[in-house]
This record gives C-alpha cells, structure tokens and sequence, in this order.
DNA sequence: TTGCAGTCAATATC
DNA sequence: GATATTGACTGCAA
C-alpha cells in the first residue's frame, strides 16, 4: 500500500523528511542497478545495517563543511518509521565509522592513479559514478548524496581552494581525480558554487566529494603522490614521443577514453569553437536587457543581424541566464556570510536580506529595475517561488536591485501578473539612453535593439543599461526563495548562509547589482508566463 | 518545446 | 603551466 501510495503520488523531494526520502534513494539505487549486490537489501534483518548505512551517511559528512555548526540533526529527524531501528547515536556512530572510511579511498580504486594511462577501463563496475569515491563499500556516492544534510558549499569550496593552493596542487588534479571533472568545471565550482539547496543531486556530488576529501586526514599527500606519479608517466611518455617522434598525442593524462575499440575519431569533426566578438556579445546583452527571454522570432533576428547561427544565440541566452543567476547566488551567499551572523540560513531564510554585489561584470547591463514588486511576489512564496528554485533567489535579488544609475524610469517591474507589465521595455523601456555603439560595428552591426523587433518584447522588463550600479542598498528581501526546502532545515542553513541584513552590502553593490536587475527580467518573464496562463491573451507590448 | 542544470573542452588570461 | 571564461552539448522536467 506504501508502495502505491509513493507511486501514484511522490511528495517532492523538498518536502520530505530525510526518512521520507529513503525510499526514492531506494528507488533510484534500485534504477542504477546498485542494489543488486545487497547494498541495500530491504527487507530481511539485513534491513537494520543497511538502513544504518544509508542514514548514517550523513555523518561523514557533517564532520566537514556541513554548514558549520549546524550539527544537523540529522538522523535524528528521521526516527519513526518502522524499522527505524537506528536510532540516532549508536547507528550513527557506526555510520560514521563506515563513512569515514569513504575517505580514505577516495582515490583507490580505480583512480588510485589519475588517468593515467594504466588505468584499466575502469571496470566500471560502478554504473553510474566512476569516480573515486566509488570504491567503497556499498555506499554510492549517490547514498551519500542523497541522504546528506545541507552542506556549506560555499565553506567547501573556500576551504579547499586553500588546501589546494597552500599545497600547490592543481585543480586539474583534483579534479580528476577526486570529482571526476575537468579543470574548467572544478574552476566553475569553486569560484562560483551554489547553495546547497539550490543544487539537484548531481550538483551535490561534487560537493559531497569535496567535503570526503576535506575529510580525509590524507587527502593531500594522496593528490601529492598521484601528482608525482603524473609527472613520472609525462616524463616517460615524453622521453619516448620525443624519441620516436610522436607528434604527439595528448600528453594529458588524464583519463583515458580510449577504448581501444574505436580509433577516436577525434580530430575530423571538431569544429571550432565559435568566439563572440565583443561586439557581438555587447548586441546579445543588449538583446538581452530587453528581453531575456527572446522569441524564436527574435533570436532568428538577432541571428541574422549578428551573422550567427541561431543556435549560438539561444545558447548565448541560455548560458548567459544561467550564470548571472550562479554570480548572484555567490553574492547572496557572500552577503550572508559577511554579515553573517544570524540569518538564518540561507536563501530560505533570508528573506529580507541584501545583496551583496560584488561584481562581475557579467551581466551589465541588466539593470532592470527591480521591482520589488518581483521581489515580493517572489518572496512571499508566491508565484516565484514556484518557478522552481532558481529564478527564485537570483530574481528575488534582482528584485531588490534596483539602483541603477540613473532611476530609471520604469523600472520596477511590478508584479507583472498583472499583465501588461513590461511596459516599458520594448522601446521605451531600453536603456536607451547608452546603447552601445551602434553605429560602429560593422558587420554584425550592434543589433539596434533587436528586442525590439520581436513580438515579445511585452515579456522583458525593464531594460536597464548595464552599468547600473545601484547604488542604494536597500534590503529587501527577496531571495526566499531560495527554496523553501531550505528553510525546512534552518540548523544547517543558517550556518551556511547567515546573513546579516545590513551588512555592508552597499559599499559593493553595484556590480552585482547589475545582474541582479538582469534576473528581474526573468522574474517577469515568468511571471508573465504564469499570469498568461490565465489570459492567454499576451501582452504583446 | 522550452528552459535549466551540469559539464566538457577550447580558449583566454594570468 | 595553472586558472578562468565561455560556447556547446546532454539529460531532465514541466
């Protein structure tokens, strides 16, 4: 009957107590074909040691980052159930014996050795996560992903960013070895991790990595020693290539893809990697201050006008959404953890609070106006939060944004449910005032306003030029949204992202800010979605 | 279909 | 040489 009941009708993750969420890891260990060893065996009295395991997991963990002092309760929370036969302490206890050993093999098993190239095609026992962590015991990184309490990401990443540099050990290295990732990503993660709870478990893995290996008292000497047996390999390889000649192949060392099986075909269909020119970025932003969700119809405009393949540019968009809102969930956790101190953790919890600004660039221009209006409706749970988490927070932020330089206009984006929002963008709304330079570039002509071509120009708000600074701080709040699971679990999150309402935000705010204003022409974006579901009719200016 | 999260991997920059 | 940036891709979810 439980089963049925969880078929038909699953709570969302974020609603469900960590004992509640046992059976979908069940489930989707069960679906990665990790329970056919017995890992997880349900019923029989094996039940009692693999629940352990299961909860227990988190234990590990927390010794880390775990939003500092949190000290979740963890197994604690999840008493009830039936076989709940764990009861905190003890199963815990052994939990995290078994846990902590996690650590220590991080790199054994198949990686005891980087890439290199000795590296049996990992058999690959492991479905799913090849890495490291892998070889322990029965408990997948998954196991540990789902079932651990929030962690501080933004305290994992800055303590390894340390650990790696007081070391000098590269992100290259850590990265492969430990996360299973590239250098590009590992940079991405730990420059601009996101809070927990805005991460979906497969944005957790890295961080639950992070931390084991924070935890394992020989982590360094492990990526030291994988290090010098690098450097060995390259030597080797080199002094022979050099001999033979081989022009040479990838002296990287990193894992090795190949198969044996198929002559990697590399090279032929690598196409090059298309490079924006600044002038072609500053059109996209431009279209994008205005419209940050463009139609088909512009997107094939500005296209044609940039001489881009359509592709590019709804890539450009995607990309470019999807990291102002990573820059402004680095703020906010910035923000919190300056003034800390209280706030009760994170996003959730913050719903007044600031936002930090620290800069970046990246989104000039899009100032918008924030409209707390947004912010409110984000805030109050209201419909932003419904969008899922995401636009939530960095939205909410934008809401708050609002400086801008000069005041604009239109800029609060107010609660567009009403409809008709987005006024002012489209033309009037465009920043108008500094529009880059049109005239000057040539080919790809700065898109005058592509925006405004569109049909949809109602959707984005204000525009908003891009160096918007902003400069008032103002609270506001907004940034609840950040997911309301959160703010289920205040003892960790609070640690993870106090914030402190006035901390000295304003003194920075402006870059960020800019982005921020950007997000706010997603919020309305949204928000238009979601009232036009009621009307269809759309605003079409 | 659309948008997003997470990554990769080519480049840029330091 | 290491790290940062960023266009593109994959897989998912609504």
């Amino acid at each position: 009957g439980s089963v049925s009941d969880m078929l038909s009708r699953p709570k969302p993750w974020s609603k469900l107590t960590q004992k509640g969420r046992e059976p979908f890891i069940r489930m989707q260990l069960w679906l990665n074909g990790e329970l056919g060893q017995g890992v997880l065996p349900v019923q029989g009295q094996q039940q009692g040691p693999v629940l352990h395991s299961v909860t227990s997991l988190q234990d590990p963990l927390q010794q880390g980052c775990v939003s500092s002092e949190s000290t979740p309760k963890t197994s604690a929370s999840c008493s009830p159930a039936p076989e709940s036969p764990m009861s905190s302490s003890e199963s815990v206890k052994s939990l995290t014996e078994l846990v902590q050993q996690p650590c220590p093999p991080i790199e054994t098993s198949k990686d005891g050795k980087p890439p290199e190239p000795s590296d049996p095609p990992a058999s690959d026992s492991q479905p799913t996560t090849p890495l490291p962590l892998s070889g322990h015991s029965a408990l997948s990184i998954q196991e540990l992903v789902a079932m651990s309490p929030e962690l501080d990401t933004y305290g994992i990443t800055k303590r390894v960013k340390e650990v790696l540099t007081d070391n000098n050990l590269g992100q290259r290295l850590f990265g492969e070895t430990i996360l299973g990732l590239t250098q590009g990503s590992v940079s991405d993660l730990l420059a601009r991790p996101k809070p927990w709870h805005k991460l979906s478990l497969k944005g957790r893995e890295p961080f639950v990595r992070m931390q084991l290996w924070l935890n394992d008292p020989n982590n360094v000497e492990k990526l030291m020693d994988m290090k010098r047996m690098e450097k060995k390999a390259y030597m080797k390889r080199r002094h022979s290539s050099v001999s033979d000649s081989q022009p040479c192949e990838p002296p990287s060392v990193g894992i090795d893809y190949s198969q044996g099986a198929s002559p990697q075909p590399q090279h032929q269909l690598k196409k090059p990697r298309v490079v924006l020119a600044p002038e072609e970025k500053e059109a996209l932003k431009r279209a994008y201050q205005q419209k940050p969700y463009p139609s088909p119809k512009t997107i094939e405009e500005l296209a044609t006008q940039l001489n881009l393949k359509t592709s590019t540019v709804i890539n450009w968009f995607h990309n470019y959404r999807s990291r102002i809102r990573r820059e402004l969930f680095i703020e906010e956790i910035q923000a919190g953890s300056q003034g800390q101190a209280g706030a009760s953790d994170s996003p959730s919890a913050r719903s007044s609070r600031p936002a930090p600004s620290s800069e970046g660039d990246s989104c000039d221009g899009v100032e918008a106006a924030e409209g707390r209006g947004a912010a409110d409706a984000e805030e109050s749970g209201g419909p932003a939060a419904a969008t899922k988490s995401q636009g939530g927070p960095a939205e909410a932020a934008a809401a708050e944004e609002r400086g801008e330089e000069a005041p604009r206009p239109a800029e609060k984006p107010e609660p567009p449910p009403s409809g008709t929002q987005a006024p002012q963008d489209t033309d009037e709304g465009r920043p108008r005032a500094p529009p880059p330079p049109e005239g000057p570039l040539d080919g790809p002509r700065p898109v005058p306003n592509p925006a405004a071509a569109g049909e949809d120009a109602a959707t984005s708000a204000a525009p908003g030029e891009r160096p918007a600074r902003a400069r008032d701080a103002a609270p506001s709040s907004a940034l609840p949204s950040t997911s309301a699971p959160a703010a289920r679990r205040p003892s960790s999150l609070q640690s993870l992202f106090g914030l402190p309402e006035a901390a000295g935000r304003d003194s920075r705010d402006n870059p960020l800010r800019k982005k921020k204003a950007a997000n706010l022409n997603s919020i309305i974006h949204r928000l238009e979605k979601a009232a036009s579901r009621e009307e269809p009719i759309e605003w079409e200016f």
